[in-house]
Parts: C-alpha cells; sequence; structure tokens
DNA sequence: CAACAAATGTGCGTATATCGCACAAATCCA
DNA sequence: TGGATTTGTGCGATATACGCACATTTGTTG
C-alpha cells in the first residue's frame, strides 16, 4: 500500500535550478529509502523513490559499487560506509572529545541518562547519549535516530519553544516523561539536551528539579564546545 | 541472461560500466571529501575530489539543497542529515537494542571501556562504544571513526588475523596496549570487540588475561544478535 | 593605495550520460 | 502446469551534466 515515498520531491515538474543535479538527488533519495526499511529490493526502492525501475536500478548498483550499500541476492541493504561520513561530522563537532565526556560527567551527578539531539528539517536527530551501565534501554535509540518535534520534549525545545525547558509527561512513550533544555539561545537553539524518568517515582517533582537543574548546568558546558556552534 | 556475455563483468578500470551512475559516484566523492577536513571551499573540494570547479559546485550545492551539507560564506560542512543513513544502518543492526547494552553489561564486568567495529573496505569503522562514565577519553572516536587496520588490534583482527585475539602495546597510542577478539569466524569474522590498558599497570599481564575472558564472552554474546550478521 | 595575483561565480554550446520504454528471463502462485 | 508478477537488460531520443571562458570578487605585495 502507501507507504510514505521518500524523495518526496526530486521535483520532475518545479523548475530544476540549472546548478543542480538531478541524478544526484536520486540518487540521495535512495539512499534515504533505508530509513525506515532496513532491507529492500530494486523494485522497492524504485517504489519508494518514485524512480523508474531502470534508474533505480543504475543508481542502487551504483551505491554498491561505491561500498555505501550492500547486495545480497535481490536484497539491498546499507554498508558501514555510510557511518564514516557521520563520524566526520561528529569529528567536526568536537562530539567525541568534548561533547561525550560532559555529557557523562553530568549524566553521573544526575543520576540518569542524557541525550543530545539536533535539528534536521523537521525531526529530532540524535547525536549522542551519556552512557550509563545498566541504564535501561527504551526504544534503542542510536546516534541517527530520529524523533519527531512535535511529541517530544526534546524536539519542542528544537522547535525554539518559549518556555527554558518542556516536559511532556507519556506522550511519546508510555510510562515514562520526557525533560529538555536548549543549548543556547532557548529561541533559537543550537542542540537540546534531554533525559526521561519514570512516572511512577514516588518524589517525581522532585527529581525533575534536580534533573532540569543537572541539564541546564550540561547545557551551559556545552555551550563553549568549539565546533558544535557550527554543526547545529 | 543465461547467455554468456563476451565482457565479463570485469571490473572497468578505465571504462565506466554502462549500469553505472557517474554522476552520482562523484558526489558521493564530494560527501566523502569531508572526511579528514570538517570545512571545505569549492575549490578545495574541486582540489580533493579531482574534479572540474564547476562540478564540484553544482554537486555540492545539490548536496546543500538537499539538507545533506550545509554553506557558510564559501565554507562549506555537513549537516546532521548524514547522521541519519547511520542510525538506519545501526537500527537495522540491532545496534541500539542489543548490541549496546551487551557492551555496557560487559564493560561493567570488566571495569573498561569495550568498543565494537566493523571492517570497511581498508579501514575499521567504530560502531558502538560501552560507556563507563569517567573513563579516559583517549582519542575521542565516535561512531563512525576510522582506525587503520595494520596498527590497531582491532584492524588485525578484522583482517582476519589468525590468531583468536591480538595484543599490541603502544603501535597506534603510545602508552597504552590494545586487545581484540573476533566476533563470529577468526579468520572470517563479522566484527572485533577491542579495548585499551594503560601500559603501566603493574598487574598488566594479569588484567589482560581477565580482558581477553570478558571480550570473548561478550563476542560470543554478540554472535547471536540478529541483524549483526547481515549488517558486516 | 594601487596594481597584481589568486580564488571564486556563472553562462553557454556541446557531448554524452541518463532516462524509461519495451522486451526477455526468471520467479512466484494456485 | 499455466498464468501472473517480479526482475534483468538493450537501445534510441533527449535532457543532463560537463568544462571551457569570461566576469567578478577577494587578498596580497610593493
Amino acid at each position: 500500500m502507501s507507504v510514505t515515498r521518500f524523495p518526496p520531491p526530486v521535483n520532475e515538474s518545479a523548475q530544476m535550478s540549472k546548478t543542480l543535479s538531478t541524478t544526484l538527488l536520486k540518487g540521495l533519495g535512495v539512499l534515504s529509502a533505508f530509513e525506515g526499511a532496513p532491507v529492500l529490493t530494486l523494485s522497492q526502492i524504485a517504489d519508494r523513490t518514485g524512480l523508474d525501475r531502470s534508474t533505480a536500478r543504475r543508481l542502487t548498483l551504483t551505491l554498491v559499487e561505491a561500498g555505501w550499500a550492500r547486495q545480497q541476492g535481490r536484497a539491498f541493504s546499507l554498508a558501514p560506509r555510510v557511518l564514516r561520513p557521520a563520524g566526520a561530522f561528529l569529528q567536526a563537532g568536537s562530539f567525541g572529545r568534548a561533547v561525550q565526556p560532559t555529557l557523562n560527567a553530568h549524566a553521573e551527578a544526575l543520576g540518569g541518562e542524557i541525550s543530545l539531539a539536533l535539528r534536521d528539517d523537521t525531526v529530532a536527530v540524535y547525536v549522542a547519549h551519556s552512557a550509563r551501565p545498566g541504564a535501561r534501554v527504551s526504544l534503542g535509540l542510536t546516534v541517527g535516530s530520529t524523533l519527531p518535534l512535535d511529541t517530544t520534549a526534546i524536539g519542542q525545545v528544537l522547535q525554539g519553544s518559549d518556555q527554558p525547558a518542556q516536559v511532556i509527561r507519556g506522550a511519546y512513550e508510555a510510562g515514562v516523561c520526557g525533560l529538555a533544555v536548549p543549548v543556547g539561545a532557548p529561541h533559537a537553539p543550537l542542540a537540546a539536551l534531554g533525559t526521561t524518568l519514570p512516572l511512577a517515582l514516588p518524589d517525581l517533582d522532585t527529581r525533575l528539579e534536580t534533573a532540569l537543574a543537572a541539564l541546564q548546568m550540561a547545557a551551559a558546558d556545552l555551550r563553549d564546545v568549539p565546533g558544535l556552534a557550527s554543526a547545529a
């Protein structure tokens, strides 16, 4: 049935500016088709991208040749190669050297996990997680995971909500509430820091207070990280 | 299809096979140019990719238009968009839901950090880290960071070294030794698990023993993770 | 500050890479 | 087994991408 088409507009009709490469656009569309379905056949790729099967085939085989995708029979999937641009991006933002240690330090103080997300168009993209061994792994979020902007605390903060912080109770994931603060100016945040707390906690309000304070301290620390400003 | 074609699909060294898209290949080249230099001008991109400046411009602007790159004046850099294919890849391999908790658990038992890497062509690519707060962040490695195959323990294991494990003392990073084991068959590993220990430890040999045991237990656990086999 | 050098932005004619049809093979179902 | 669906591929027409050449901006040096 109708699955959301992926390269929404590889604009056929609209005047493609003379300076843009339609072929590259389509190729990126093929790459994007794997967001939401880990393994695809050529026909499925053609469907999702709206490309002719023949075109989808040529572009997909090109991705395989370049090492960005894998082919196993008729099944295509992404290759580890796609991690490298991500690594380059993270390197540029000092995420490994500066951001991660900061998150870890504050997560320990907070007694919970902290996540950092950037906005990408219409979604929030996870960039880093503090790592507390034994922490509940709710949704299995990883670097590059996306979340909706509207129904998550971290998403609302990224939209530039006027509030200095956002608390959403059970909207995205049942049984927990999300708490998030902006990094940088609240109306035009560079990024957002978030954490979650079980709704069942007896002293929830108190915990929210302390978590909020911890997040805001972390946000203050992150503002000075070189590269983060340009990454966001 | 059954008709044997005369020019066997020999890899075209000089001539581009008719089924490959040269434009997409060039566009991916532009993306790759940012691995190793976070911010580039159009001329630098043209230099690094070997493309005509005009072509580099068109392709780069296309990446910007598609949201994969950012432009600030004459400076171009990657956008958070590049994290999303990485996220899709990690999702497919169950890295968030299954691999990460496994690493965390064993890292706690080990008392050190554990990293998981996959091979991508001529390099090792970091895919996941256990997260121990307070752990020394030596090189600021992130998801997507690359390491050479030859001079690292994890790289040698990925090359299918005959040894069940590899220990490299101070080759890649001074003052520490790297220890790695394969996930899956040693001669054709799916992935590699690694850790590092300071060379200065008084009881280094003992620590290596216990670390090795921990890594091998972790490797055993990972072998059954669904999706990992196809990801590697 | 002027004059030069280097880097950058852009238009355009041409070659050709890309498109997508149409047909052939293979695969799947009942 | 037969037909229906999915998949693989050759080929001509045409839109696409190329890269030169020129115009413009930036920066360097005497």
